[in-house]
DNA sequence: TATAATTTTCAAAAATTTCTGAAAATAAAG
DNA sequence: CTTTATTTTCAGAAATTTTTGAAAATTATA
Protein backbone atom coordinates (compact mmCIF):
# COMPACT_ATOMS: atom_id res chain seq x y z
CA UNK A 1 0.00 0.00 0.00
CA UNK A 2 1.33 3.36 -1.17
CA UNK A 3 0.75 6.53 1.26
CA UNK A 4 0.35 9.96 -0.08
CA UNK A 5 2.97 12.50 0.98
CA UNK A 6 0.99 14.15 3.83
CA UNK A 7 -0.14 10.64 5.06
CA UNK A 8 3.19 9.61 5.21
CA UNK A 9 4.38 12.31 7.08
CA UNK A 10 1.50 12.15 9.43
CA UNK A 11 2.27 8.12 10.11
CA UNK A 12 5.85 9.22 10.62
CA UNK A 13 5.09 11.88 13.26
CA UNK A 14 2.95 9.74 15.10
CA UNK A 15 5.45 7.29 15.44
CA UNK A 16 7.92 9.97 17.04
CA UNK A 17 5.46 11.28 18.90
CA UNK A 18 4.33 8.20 20.35
CA UNK A 19 7.55 7.11 22.20
CA UNK A 20 6.42 10.28 24.39
CA UNK A 21 2.73 8.77 24.61
CA UNK A 22 3.89 5.68 26.13
CA UNK A 23 4.44 3.34 23.79
CA UNK A 24 6.99 2.34 20.95
CA UNK A 25 7.80 4.30 17.63
CA UNK A 26 6.26 1.21 15.68
CA UNK A 27 3.46 1.24 17.63
CA UNK A 28 2.78 5.17 17.46
CA UNK A 29 3.04 4.86 13.44
CA UNK A 30 0.27 1.85 13.35
CA UNK A 31 -2.32 3.28 15.26
CA UNK A 32 -1.91 6.04 13.02
CA UNK A 33 -1.63 4.59 9.77
CA UNK A 34 -5.09 2.10 11.09
CA UNK A 35 -6.86 5.48 11.81
CA UNK A 36 -6.45 7.12 8.24
CA UNK A 37 -7.12 4.13 6.62
CA UNK A 38 -10.81 3.81 5.27
CA UNK A 39 -10.58 -0.31 4.74
CA UNK A 40 -9.30 -2.54 7.27
CA UNK A 41 -5.87 -3.93 7.34
CA UNK A 42 -4.11 -7.21 7.98
CA UNK A 43 -0.80 -7.57 9.49
CA UNK A 44 0.91 -8.16 6.08
CA UNK A 45 -0.69 -4.78 4.95
CA UNK A 46 0.90 -2.89 8.02
CA UNK A 47 4.20 -4.87 7.44
CA UNK A 48 4.73 -3.82 4.18
CA UNK A 49 3.49 -0.78 4.42
CA UNK A 50 5.88 0.39 6.84
CA UNK A 51 8.36 -1.78 6.19
CA UNK A 52 8.42 -3.17 10.25
CA UNK A 53 9.25 -6.68 10.29
CA UNK A 54 6.14 -9.16 11.21
CA UNK A 55 7.03 -10.40 14.14
CA UNK A 56 7.28 -7.03 15.27
CA UNK A 57 3.74 -6.23 14.29
CA UNK A 58 2.28 -9.02 15.71
CA UNK A 59 3.86 -7.88 19.10
CA UNK A 60 2.24 -4.58 18.35
CA UNK A 61 -0.99 -5.55 17.36
CA UNK A 62 -0.93 -7.25 20.69
CA UNK A 63 -0.08 -3.90 22.30
CA UNK A 64 -2.63 -1.80 20.71
CA UNK A 65 -5.44 -4.58 21.35
CA UNK A 66 -4.32 -4.26 25.25
CA UNK A 67 -4.77 -0.97 25.00
CA UNK A 68 -8.22 -0.82 23.64
CA UNK A 69 -6.85 1.56 20.72
CA UNK A 70 -7.72 -0.99 17.47
CA UNK A 71 -10.15 -4.06 16.96
CA UNK A 72 -9.57 -7.72 15.45
CA UNK A 73 -12.52 -7.98 12.62
CA UNK A 74 -12.68 -10.67 9.95
CA UNK A 75 -13.33 -10.86 6.35
CA UNK A 76 -15.99 -13.48 4.60
CA UNK A 77 -13.58 -15.75 3.06
CA UNK A 78 -10.61 -14.52 4.11
CA UNK A 79 -8.24 -16.15 6.81
CA UNK A 80 -6.34 -13.08 8.04
CA UNK A 81 -6.60 -11.47 10.76
CA UNK A 82 -8.09 -7.39 9.90
CA UNK A 83 -7.94 -4.20 11.96
CA UNK A 84 -9.79 -1.61 12.43
CA UNK A 85 -9.54 1.77 15.02
CA UNK A 86 -11.89 1.04 18.34
CA UNK A 87 -14.22 3.71 17.87
CA UNK A 88 -13.88 7.53 17.09
CA UNK A 89 -11.02 10.17 17.66
CA UNK A 90 -12.53 11.00 20.81
CA UNK A 91 -13.29 7.69 21.83
CA UNK A 92 -9.62 6.49 21.29
CA UNK A 93 -8.41 10.00 23.12
CA UNK A 94 -10.65 8.85 25.84
CA UNK A 95 -9.30 5.71 25.82
CA UNK A 96 -5.86 6.44 26.08
CA UNK A 97 -6.71 8.97 28.76
CA UNK A 98 -7.78 5.95 30.77
CA UNK A 99 -5.58 3.47 29.83
CA UNK A 100 -2.37 5.75 31.14
CA UNK A 101 -4.29 6.91 34.46
CA UNK A 102 -4.56 3.16 34.80
CA UNK A 103 -1.21 2.20 34.26
CA UNK A 104 0.61 5.57 35.50
CA UNK A 105 -1.61 6.86 38.26
CA UNK A 106 -2.84 4.08 40.07
CA UNK A 107 0.04 2.21 41.18
CA UNK A 108 1.59 5.91 42.21
CA UNK A 109 -1.85 6.13 44.56
CA UNK A 110 -1.49 2.34 45.92
CA UNK A 111 2.16 3.25 46.81
CA UNK A 112 0.86 6.53 48.47
CA UNK A 113 -1.68 5.09 50.41
CA UNK A 114 0.81 2.55 51.83
CA UNK A 115 3.55 4.96 52.84
CA UNK A 116 1.19 7.21 54.52
CA UNK A 117 0.15 4.11 57.29
CA UNK A 118 3.31 4.47 58.69
CA UNK A 119 4.18 6.29 61.59
CA UNK A 120 7.08 9.07 60.62
CA UNK A 121 9.85 8.45 62.85
CA UNK A 122 11.56 12.32 62.53
CA UNK A 123 10.73 15.68 61.89
CA UNK A 124 12.18 15.18 57.95
CA UNK A 125 9.75 12.27 57.85
CA UNK A 126 7.12 14.10 58.68
CA UNK A 127 7.55 15.95 56.23
CA UNK A 128 8.20 14.08 53.51
CA UNK A 129 4.91 12.52 54.87
CA UNK A 130 2.96 15.76 54.51
CA UNK A 131 3.95 16.64 51.06
CA UNK A 132 3.28 12.48 49.98
CA UNK A 133 -0.46 13.29 51.21
CA UNK A 134 -0.39 16.20 48.92
CA UNK A 135 0.31 14.34 46.03
CA UNK A 136 -1.75 11.22 47.26
CA UNK A 137 -5.28 13.96 47.45
CA UNK A 138 -3.91 15.76 44.25
CA UNK A 139 -3.59 12.73 42.45
CA UNK A 140 -7.52 11.13 43.44
CA UNK A 141 -9.23 14.25 42.67
CA UNK A 142 -7.76 13.44 39.19
CA UNK A 143 -8.50 10.32 39.25
CA UNK A 144 -12.04 11.10 40.30
CA UNK A 145 -12.23 13.82 37.55
CA UNK A 146 -11.27 11.68 34.96
CA UNK A 147 -13.96 9.33 35.82
CA UNK A 148 -16.55 12.17 36.02
CA UNK A 149 -15.26 13.18 32.29
CA UNK A 150 -15.32 9.55 30.86
CA UNK A 151 -18.82 8.87 32.07
CA UNK A 152 -19.99 12.34 29.93
CA UNK A 153 -20.67 12.12 26.34
CA UNK A 154 -18.37 13.69 23.70
CA UNK A 155 -21.04 16.74 22.99
CA UNK A 156 -21.24 17.19 26.90
CA UNK A 157 -17.47 17.37 27.31
CA UNK A 158 -17.20 19.78 24.20
CA UNK A 159 -20.35 21.90 25.58
CA UNK A 160 -18.25 22.13 29.04
CA UNK A 161 -14.41 22.41 27.20
CA UNK A 162 -16.01 25.44 25.09
CA UNK A 163 -17.20 27.10 27.31
CA UNK A 164 -14.08 28.06 28.45
CA UNK A 165 -13.01 30.60 30.87
CA UNK A 166 -17.30 30.65 31.18
CA UNK A 167 -16.94 28.04 33.45
CA UNK A 168 -15.45 29.99 36.25
CA UNK A 169 -18.40 32.35 35.78
CA UNK A 170 -20.94 29.58 35.96
CA UNK A 171 -19.17 28.16 39.10
CA UNK A 172 -19.70 31.45 41.15
CA UNK A 173 -23.20 31.46 39.72
CA UNK A 174 -23.46 28.14 41.21
CA UNK A 175 -22.00 29.50 44.56
CA UNK A 176 -24.51 32.12 44.67
CA UNK A 177 -27.36 29.85 44.52
CA UNK A 178 -26.68 26.62 46.74
CA UNK A 179 -23.31 27.76 48.45
CA UNK A 180 -25.27 31.51 49.87
CA UNK B 1 22.16 12.35 53.39
CA UNK B 2 19.60 9.32 55.01
CA UNK B 3 16.02 8.92 53.82
CA UNK B 4 13.92 6.68 55.74
CA UNK B 5 12.56 3.94 54.33
CA UNK B 6 9.26 5.00 53.25
CA UNK B 7 10.86 8.30 51.46
CA UNK B 8 13.54 6.11 49.79
CA UNK B 9 10.14 4.33 48.56
CA UNK B 10 8.75 7.58 47.47
CA UNK B 11 12.13 8.77 45.57
CA UNK B 12 12.74 5.26 43.89
CA UNK B 13 9.35 4.92 42.72
CA UNK B 14 9.28 8.56 41.07
CA UNK B 15 12.35 7.27 39.68
CA UNK B 16 10.15 4.44 37.83
CA UNK B 17 7.44 6.38 37.05
CA UNK B 18 9.68 9.89 35.65
CA UNK B 19 10.20 8.07 32.42
CA UNK B 20 6.63 7.33 31.65
CA UNK B 21 6.21 10.87 32.47
CA UNK B 22 8.66 12.06 29.51
CA UNK B 23 11.99 12.64 32.11
CA UNK B 24 14.73 10.06 33.16
CA UNK B 25 14.39 8.21 36.02
CA UNK B 26 17.37 10.25 37.57
CA UNK B 27 15.35 13.22 36.88
CA UNK B 28 12.17 11.46 38.20
CA UNK B 29 14.16 11.13 41.77
CA UNK B 30 15.54 14.19 41.82
CA UNK B 31 12.44 16.18 41.76
CA UNK B 32 11.09 13.67 44.06
CA UNK B 33 14.12 14.39 46.50
CA UNK B 34 13.78 17.91 45.84
CA UNK B 35 9.94 18.23 46.97
CA UNK B 36 10.12 16.06 50.36
CA UNK B 37 13.24 17.92 51.40
CA UNK B 38 12.37 20.81 53.76
CA UNK B 39 15.82 22.25 53.32
CA UNK B 40 17.32 23.48 49.77
CA UNK B 41 19.72 20.86 48.49
CA UNK B 42 23.11 21.16 46.30
CA UNK B 43 24.18 18.95 43.34
CA UNK B 44 26.60 17.00 45.92
CA UNK B 45 23.72 16.56 48.52
CA UNK B 46 21.86 15.05 45.25
CA UNK B 47 24.76 13.11 43.99
CA UNK B 48 25.74 11.61 47.06
CA UNK B 49 22.14 10.76 48.79
CA UNK B 50 20.87 9.23 45.50
CA UNK B 51 24.16 7.33 44.35
CA UNK B 52 24.40 9.49 40.83
CA UNK B 53 27.12 10.72 39.24
CA UNK B 54 28.07 14.56 39.36
CA UNK B 55 27.65 15.04 35.90
CA UNK B 56 24.50 13.24 35.72
CA UNK B 57 23.21 15.61 38.26
CA UNK B 58 24.28 19.01 36.81
CA UNK B 59 22.65 17.37 33.93
CA UNK B 60 19.23 16.65 35.16
CA UNK B 61 19.17 19.69 37.30
CA UNK B 62 19.29 22.15 34.00
CA UNK B 63 16.38 19.64 32.68
CA UNK B 64 14.35 20.34 35.68
CA UNK B 65 15.08 23.94 35.52
CA UNK B 66 13.88 24.44 31.98
CA UNK B 67 10.62 22.13 32.89
CA UNK B 68 10.20 24.75 35.48
CA UNK B 69 10.24 22.56 38.18
CA UNK B 70 12.90 23.54 40.60
CA UNK B 71 14.40 27.14 41.10
CA UNK B 72 17.77 28.08 42.04
CA UNK B 73 18.64 29.74 45.59
CA UNK B 74 21.49 30.81 47.72
CA UNK B 75 23.03 31.01 50.57
CA UNK B 76 24.45 33.62 52.08
CA UNK B 77 28.32 33.02 52.38
CA UNK B 78 27.80 29.72 50.12
CA UNK B 79 29.25 29.54 46.74
CA UNK B 80 27.26 26.82 45.79
CA UNK B 81 24.17 26.70 43.60
CA UNK B 82 21.21 25.24 46.03
CA UNK B 83 17.55 24.02 44.74
CA UNK B 84 13.68 24.10 45.47
CA UNK B 85 10.39 23.14 44.26
CA UNK B 86 9.32 25.43 42.20
CA UNK B 87 6.22 25.81 44.14
CA UNK B 88 3.47 23.83 45.72
CA UNK B 89 2.91 20.32 44.55
CA UNK B 90 -0.44 21.99 42.68
CA UNK B 91 1.86 24.53 41.17
CA UNK B 92 4.24 21.55 39.86
CA UNK B 93 1.30 19.45 38.45
CA UNK B 94 -0.09 22.36 36.95
CA UNK B 95 3.46 23.18 35.30
CA UNK B 96 4.29 19.66 33.97
CA UNK B 97 0.93 19.51 32.37
CA UNK B 98 1.44 22.89 30.35
CA UNK B 99 4.90 21.49 29.11
CA UNK B 100 3.74 18.42 28.57
CA UNK B 101 1.02 20.20 25.93
CA UNK B 102 3.79 22.34 25.03
CA UNK B 103 6.27 19.77 24.14
CA UNK B 104 3.89 17.28 22.66
CA UNK B 105 0.90 18.90 21.24
CA UNK B 106 1.87 21.99 19.78
CA UNK B 107 4.62 20.05 17.48
CA UNK B 108 1.78 17.99 16.03
CA UNK B 109 -0.91 20.45 15.94
CA UNK B 110 1.69 23.02 13.51
CA UNK B 111 2.09 19.56 11.75
CA UNK B 112 -1.60 18.70 11.16
CA UNK B 113 -2.01 22.53 9.89
CA UNK B 114 0.39 21.55 7.23
CA UNK B 115 -0.92 18.78 5.98
CA UNK B 116 -4.71 20.18 5.85
CA UNK B 117 -3.43 22.85 3.55
CA UNK B 118 -2.70 20.50 1.10
CA UNK B 119 -5.86 19.33 -1.88
CA UNK B 120 -6.25 15.72 -1.30
CA UNK B 121 -5.19 13.94 -4.55
CA UNK B 122 -7.62 11.29 -3.97
CA UNK B 123 -9.94 9.21 -2.10
CA UNK B 124 -7.64 7.37 0.28
CA UNK B 125 -5.66 11.05 0.72
CA UNK B 126 -9.21 12.68 1.35
CA UNK B 127 -10.52 9.93 4.49
CA UNK B 128 -7.09 10.59 5.53
CA UNK B 129 -7.48 14.53 6.09
CA UNK B 130 -10.65 14.48 7.18
CA UNK B 131 -9.19 12.12 10.22
CA UNK B 132 -6.44 14.45 10.16
CA UNK B 133 -9.34 17.40 10.80
CA UNK B 134 -10.94 15.38 13.58
CA UNK B 135 -7.58 14.87 15.25
CA UNK B 136 -6.58 18.87 14.78
CA UNK B 137 -9.83 19.99 16.11
CA UNK B 138 -9.79 17.73 19.47
CA UNK B 139 -6.14 18.88 20.10
CA UNK B 140 -6.79 22.14 19.73
CA UNK B 141 -9.95 21.87 22.21
CA UNK B 142 -7.89 20.67 24.28
CA UNK B 143 -5.15 23.24 24.45
CA UNK B 144 -7.80 25.89 24.53
CA UNK B 145 -9.38 24.16 27.79
CA UNK B 146 -6.18 23.43 29.28
CA UNK B 147 -5.26 27.58 28.85
CA UNK B 148 -8.31 27.91 30.63
CA UNK B 149 -7.36 25.30 33.65
CA UNK B 150 -4.07 26.72 33.89
CA UNK B 151 -5.43 30.29 34.20
CA UNK B 152 -7.46 29.51 37.12
CA UNK B 153 -6.78 29.51 40.83
CA UNK B 154 -6.24 25.92 42.66
CA UNK B 155 -9.32 27.02 44.93
CA UNK B 156 -11.16 27.31 41.84
CA UNK B 157 -9.96 24.28 40.40
CA UNK B 158 -10.51 22.35 42.77
CA UNK B 159 -13.94 23.35 43.31
CA UNK B 160 -14.35 22.34 39.59
CA UNK B 161 -13.19 19.00 39.93
CA UNK B 162 -15.13 18.32 43.61
CA UNK B 163 -18.30 18.97 41.75
CA UNK B 164 -17.84 15.65 39.73
CA UNK B 165 -20.66 14.94 37.60
CA UNK B 166 -22.66 17.49 39.36
CA UNK B 167 -21.03 19.69 36.11
CA UNK B 168 -23.41 17.59 34.21
CA UNK B 169 -26.53 19.56 35.84
CA UNK B 170 -24.68 22.77 35.84
CA UNK B 171 -24.40 22.63 32.40
CA UNK B 172 -27.79 21.87 31.58
CA UNK B 173 -28.90 24.11 33.52
CA UNK B 174 -26.82 26.91 31.83
CA UNK B 175 -28.21 25.86 29.04
CA UNK B 176 -31.70 26.23 30.19
CA UNK B 177 -31.10 29.60 31.15
CA UNK B 178 -28.60 30.98 28.09
CA UNK B 179 -29.74 28.33 25.38
CA UNK B 180 -33.33 28.37 25.54
C1' DT C 1 46.33 38.06 38.45
C1' DA C 2 46.72 33.46 40.50
C1' DT C 3 44.38 30.08 43.06
C1' DA C 4 40.61 27.53 44.57
C1' DA C 5 35.80 26.14 44.35
C1' DT C 6 32.17 24.87 41.64
C1' DT C 7 29.65 23.72 37.56
C1' DT C 8 29.37 22.12 32.85
C1' DT C 9 30.52 19.44 28.94
C1' DC C 10 30.92 15.44 26.28
C1' DA C 11 33.15 11.07 24.54
C1' DA C 12 32.82 6.63 25.69
C1' DA C 13 30.56 2.87 28.48
C1' DA C 14 26.55 0.85 30.31
C1' DA C 15 21.83 0.02 30.44
C1' DT C 16 17.57 -0.30 28.34
C1' DT C 17 14.37 -0.62 24.68
C1' DT C 18 13.05 -1.93 20.29
C1' DC C 19 13.30 -4.75 16.27
C1' DT C 20 14.29 -8.75 13.30
C1' DG C 21 13.61 -13.14 11.43
C1' DA C 22 13.52 -17.87 11.74
C1' DA C 23 11.35 -21.49 14.21
C1' DA C 24 7.38 -23.00 16.86
C1' DA C 25 2.57 -22.90 17.71
C1' DT C 26 -2.07 -22.50 16.28
C1' DA C 27 -5.99 -22.83 13.36
C1' DA C 28 -8.41 -23.78 9.16
C1' DA C 29 -9.05 -26.51 4.86
C1' DG C 30 -8.74 -30.48 2.22
C1' DC D 1 -4.99 -36.90 9.66
C1' DT D 2 -2.13 -34.03 6.61
C1' DT D 3 -1.24 -29.99 4.47
C1' DT D 4 -1.32 -25.18 4.16
C1' DA D 5 -2.07 -20.57 5.91
C1' DT D 6 -1.48 -17.57 9.52
C1' DT D 7 0.02 -15.84 13.90
C1' DT D 8 3.07 -15.86 17.83
C1' DT D 9 7.27 -16.30 20.27
C1' DC D 10 11.70 -15.15 21.60
C1' DA D 11 16.94 -15.15 21.35
C1' DG D 12 20.03 -12.31 19.59
C1' DA D 13 21.10 -7.87 16.96
C1' DA D 14 20.49 -3.13 16.42
C1' DA D 15 19.20 1.27 17.93
C1' DT D 16 18.46 4.46 21.40
C1' DT D 17 18.83 6.46 25.84
C1' DT D 18 21.08 7.19 30.01
C1' DT D 19 25.05 7.51 32.88
C1' DT D 20 29.79 8.10 34.16
C1' DG D 21 33.92 10.57 35.09
C1' DA D 22 37.65 13.19 33.80
C1' DA D 23 38.84 17.40 31.55
C1' DA D 24 37.42 22.06 30.40
C1' DA D 25 35.03 26.11 31.54
C1' DT D 26 33.26 29.31 34.71
C1' DT D 27 33.00 31.94 38.77
C1' DA D 28 34.47 33.66 43.09
C1' DT D 29 38.18 34.66 46.44
C1' DA D 30 42.64 35.97 47.99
Amino acid sequence: MKLDNQTEMFVMHFGEMGSRWGFSRTIGQMLALIVITPESLNADDISETLKISRGNVSMALKELQSWRLVKLVHKAGDRKDYFVAAGSIWDLAKTVFEERSKREVDPTLSMLRGALLETPEDEAAQYSQQKMQEIHDLLELLTQWAHTLNDMTPEKLQTLMKLGSGVVKLLDMKNKITGK
